[in-house]
DNA sequence: CTTCTTATATACCGATTGGTATAATGGATA
DNA sequence: TATCCATTATACCAATCGGTATATAAGAAG
């Protein structure tokens, strides 16, 4: 048994079902098996607990994104693979996405959200990055690129919103090809229009 | 001085701020420069000063949404006269529309999902009755309503969320008829295409 | 066998948590 | 004046909060 992945696992359960600030690190380690002082020994603190799970997953991204953002591909493809991305980590461990989103949209001032806000900045920049970086295929954009790029991120997370609001079991949670093809289809046209 | 009306708005403040389990009602009481036995004399619990917070600030929408609801209206206009409500609402108290944000983001489990959720669900309903009395007049939306429904809600709080993402001073949020148009109309080409 | 390092538990810390028992205000009513 | 009711403060409660000092167990290295 790996103590330390039991410790991020249980921790992560209970973040996405209660929130951060409403689990203590007693119930934490209660779930995982193991006593407070070995939560301490890897993570230092329970912030530290918070920014080690986000990194660790997010880390999931890194590489993907990153291919992405340097192929030479057109700007609807390469929404779509971005959008593809996205849904596989969500599927991947939905409590996760879920979680992170419940950070995002938390108060400024929160502990929560200012551990996730630098990890979720980096992906922001990269689509503001893939925007500008279209402006002669979609021609002048005014200024719009971070505009954009919010609102295909929000999309993204208001579509896997909608995906896991009426299930209780998350285990399968999957968005199909065709499903993908249609979020990013509905974006382009508020675009181009 | 109003001891109750304090109590709601400082509460409204720093739950805003830090997030609902974040806060202590000691806190609350300090800011609201009275004591504890006064916050329980009007609200019994924390929980109760939270659901009287949501209650108030919702009962504003009450009566115009009933309005949109009733009147002859075609689809377009009555999403147009919601949206415009949300955005008002929005307007009035950003702190109060990003707080019920992130209470609705936050786990099924926690108090301030469930403390909220009641009250979201009333919207989420109306707006399904919406386009459940429109089938004829968008043809067969194949028991598409719901997720109409909470797609339209949702693309409402994340172009919310937009605004107000970059301003450090809320105090002037304001979203003009043009915006408002431009959410509706971009959400109705993604109906009808 | 000894020493060093990694990993873990017992038992504790002061501070804060949500909540309350009790008493004292002060204005209206009788 | 006496009574009553709404409102507020002092002082307290057990429980939990995040975090730690200390000791110990186990395996590797010398």
């Amino acid at each position: 048994m790996d103590n330390r992945q039991a410790i991020l696992d249980s921790a992560l359960t209970l973040f996405y079902e209660k929130g951060y600030d409403a689990v203590g690190v007693q119930q934490i380690v209660e779930m995982a098996g193991v006593t407070k002082p070995t939560l301490y020994y890897y993570f230092g603190s329970k912030q530290g607990l918070l920014s080690c799970l986000l990194t660790e997953h997010f880390a999931r991204l890194e590489a993907e994104m990153e291919q992405i953002k340097e192929a030479p591909d057109r700007i609807p493809d390469k929404l779509y693979r971005s959008a593809r991305t996205f849904f596989n980590l969500a599927s991947a461990d939905p409590r996760f996405y879920l979680l992170m989103l419940a950070l995002f949209y938390s108060g400024r001032k929160s502990e929560g959200f200012q551990t996730v806000y630098p990890l979720i900045e980096k992906y922001y920049l990269l689509f503001v990055d893939i925007f500008d970086n279209a402006s002669q295929e979609l021609g002048n954009m005014h200024g719009r690129q971070k505009q954009f790029a919010v609102g295909f991120s929000g999309t993204l997370n208001h579509y896997l919103m909608m995906a896991a609001k009426d299930m209780d079991d998350l285990s399968n949670l999957t968005i199909t090809d065709q499903e993908v093809y249609a979020v990013v289809h509905q974006f382009m046209y508020g675009i181009y229009s």
